[in-house]
RNA sequence: GCCUGGGUAGCUCAGUGGUAGAGCAGCGCACUUGUAAUGCGCAGGCCGUGGGUUCAAUCCCCACCCCAGGCUCCA
């Protein structure tokens, strides 16, 4: 019995035959798992198994739908261009692409999007079946002989390398012997057969609520050396509002784009004439930069750092000593030749916090030695990685290197790990995720080291109670790390935060304290940034916050607008009240009607709009038009006001969203 | 670096082998306004840069630069 046969004989469960009117398939079952595996629904049960149905709806489901569709996609790109090779189409987090290699070195164009759509559409209606078909490895490459791609995937299951892990587009090994599966589609036109592992749905008609995204170019096994090939990304839903609240949360990130946002709010640009990944911020940009740099200084002196300075130039021998040279000399800017020695840019700062620390010798008293600076550094960016205030080549790092005994390595990273999170929570973030990257293959230092540092930072994440996840294998070849995720407010994740327990630096330097028995020893080196850059901090808090930012942050937090000529005396005398209070104001004297000036300062989102009319002279009031509501509040005691905007600011609060428009 | 798309006024964008267009922003004048767009006018352009084809190029061709989306990379 096959689970199909086996659905349909269930009366205990609904069986909804393929796709409703709407072609919605949330709680249509497209394929099940035996004893956990995922199978295709026509699979047959041969043993006393358990059985999971999978519906639309579900992860397994969605996954399968968008595997089937990047299917029914490269089946029209081979309907439209005969010849046409296919390489690898799985599923992803947010939908699906597919691989391909034209004829006679043809490229998509966006316009072939469409004309690939409607032919997708055509293969739907005509609702083939996805059926599995098993060959051994010389069936199955001869199946494919004239596609180079697939007969590298069968060979690659033929020296037994772990295909299966590498990604969807696969193959299966069954036991001893290697066995190829491929699904094959049955046209009216044309059939088609793809060497693919597995689930499909059962047939084209389960699908249809997709979308084909973008066009871009790929690399066969991501290695830039080989075959470049073509690249369509695409998405795809069990439902068509599904499908539609994905591509509206697009639209929704599109309007939150930082780059975007720096434009329409004037907070910063990238002129050409200075060039790529280097930008210059204006007055109001400026000013949020200088607020959270400002936070940052203040936080960090408060909790027992110290700060330094340095150069952002250096000779290039200091990167020599510290190994940089040696490993990641592609990302630094080239040397330039001065009085007959090298220089470089900065890259990092570590070495030269290092010096600070070794400028004489060190007690053990003295530790834990925390030393801070926002230190810019340069890093040379291949031009096509570089992305607006998230990816620049000149960026200022929140870095701090803390140098310890090995006695207190636990409890600094614990208190490290809190520290964090109170900076992070102080931005609205709540949802924290992180991972724990463990020793690489490749790893200097003594095995016993990297133990107790890894420990170390597993228990002062067990203490913050934040989820992680163990990435074993991912740490830097020099020391175990952890990173730090949060959600922002459209649910995307962002790794900010960084910790290392550097294994390698403090030898290379020769770095020691004298312990209280008078003897050398060497410390314990972490280096962290809780920003990560000071750039890609600010993109994504003006991602988060939508440009809205809360009164702490913005630029102009209260802009005063009188109602008529005959108020500006008293506008003035308010404005001046304001900012005596501290609050940074501005005020739009009238040459506009009211409500122009209003839409103005609404679309410059500032935190407090101040009407000011004839009642609020009299009684020494102002009508108080908050962001995000649209109900004003007339009448309001000016020095009410100030209290209020007082003690928001210095709570670090208030941060509503716009009206949508 | 590679693939695809793009570069026209400060911004968002339309457009054509024959003197360059709109909306917003800016400036001026009028309007004096109680909560999301007052009216009229003016100004604003090496149509990314360089070369070529042509009687004529912003448009067609070539090269380059820059931007975006990917691939790759991310100490």
């Amino acid at each position: 019995m096959t689970g199909r046969e086996l659905l349909e004989n269930d009366s205990e469960i609904e069986y909804s035959s393929k796709v409703d009117k709407q072609g919605d398939t949330s709680d249509v079952v497209l394929a099940m798992e035996i004893d956990g595996e995922l199978s295709d629904l026509a699979t047959a049960i041969t043993h006393d198994a358990t059985i999971k149905f999978v519906n639309g709806s579900s992860v397994e489901g969605r996954s399968i739908l968008r595997h089937s569709t990047a299917h029914v996609m490269a089946q029209a790109v081979r309907d439209i261009w005969p010849g046409a090779k296919y390489a690898i189409g799985p599923a992803t987090e947010d939908g699906f692409y597919y691989d391909f290699e034209l004829p006679g070195g043809a490229h998509f164009t966006d316009a072939d999007l469409g004309r690939i759509e409607k032919r997708m559409r055509e293969i739907i209606k005509e609702d083939q079946s996805f059926a599995r078909e098993e060959y051994d490895l010389a069936e199955g490459a001869g199946l494919f002989s004239d596609q180079q791609y697939k007969l590298e995937i069968i060979q690659a299951v033929g020296e037994n390398e772990s295909v299966v892990a590498t990604g969807d587009e696969s193959a299966v090994v069954n036991g001893r012997n290697p066995v190829v599966s491929v699904y094959r589609n049955m046209g009216v036109h044309s059939d088609f057969i793809d060497l693919c592992r597995g689930p499909h749905v059962p047939s084209t008609g389960y699908l249809g609520n997709f979308k084909l995204l973008r066009v871009a170019g790929s690399y066969w096994r991501g290695d830039e050396n080989r075959q470049q090939l073509q690249r369509i990304y695409g998405t795809a839903f069990e439902s068509p509002d599904a499908l539609d609240d994905y591509l509206k949360r697009l639209e929704e990130a599109e309007k939150r784009d930082h780059r975007r946002l720096g434009t329409e709010l004037d907070l910063f640009h990238f002129p050409s004439e200075i060039g790529g990944g280097l930008p210059v911020f204006h007055p109001k940009g400026a000013l949020i930069r200088t607020i959270l740099e400002d936070f940052s200084r203040q936080v960090h002196l408060s909790s027992g750092y110290l700060p330094v300075w340095t150069p952002h130039v250096t000779k290039s021998t200091l990167y020599a000593k510290s190994g940089h040279l040696e490993w990641y000399s592609d990302s630094m800017y080239p040397p330039m030749e001065m009085e007959g020695a090298e220089y470089r840019m900065k890259p990092m700062n570590c070495p030269m916090h290092i010096l600070v620390y070794s400028s004489r010798s060190r007690s053990y008293r003295e530790l834990p030695m925390r030393l801070f600076e926002l230190g810019t550094v340069y890093r040379f960016e291949r031009s096509g990685v570089l992305h607006g205030l998230a990816r620049v080549r000149g960026l200022t790092q929140d870095d701090a290197h803390i140098f310890c005994t090995p006695d207190q390595l636990p409890g600094e990273l614990e208190s490290l790990v809190g520290f964090v999170l109170e900076v992070l929570t102080t931005f609205g973030f709540d949802d924290f995720e992180a991972e724990l990257s463990t020793r690489p293959e490749k790893f200097v230092g003594d095995i016993s080291d990297w133990d107790l540092a890894t420990d170390a930072l597993a228990s002062a994440l067990s203490a913050a109670e934040i989820p992680y996840r163990v990435a074993e294998g991912e740490g830097a070849f020099y020391a175990p790390k952890i990173d730090i995720h949060l959600t922002d407010a459209i649910g995307r994740r962002w790794q900010v935060s960084t910790l290392q327990v550097d294994l390698q630096m403090p030898a290379r330097f020769g770095l020691s304290y004298v312990g209280d028995d008078n003897e050398k020893h060497r410390p314990y080196m972490v280096h962290r940034a809780l920003f990560g850059s000071v750039e890609r901090f600010m993109a994504l808090l003006i991602e988060h916050y939508a440009g809205a930012f809360p009164l702490w942050l913005s630029p102009v937090q209260v802009l005063v607008v009188p109602v008529s000529e005959s108020h500006h005396d008293y506008s003035e005398e308010v404005l001046l009240r304001l900012k005596e209070a501290g609050l940074r104001s501005d005020i739009y004297l009238a040459d506009e009607p009211l409500g122009a000036r209003i839409r103005k300062g609404k679309l410059e989102k500032v935190p407090y709009i101040l009407v000011v009319g004839g009642e609020d002279v009299d009684s020494r009031t102002v009508g108080v038009n908050r962001r995000g509501s649209s109900q004003p509040q007339r009448g309001v005691p000016l020095e009410d006001f100030v209290a209020e905007a007082v003690s928001v600011a210095s709570e670090r609060g208030g941060s509503e969203q716009d009206r949508p428009e």
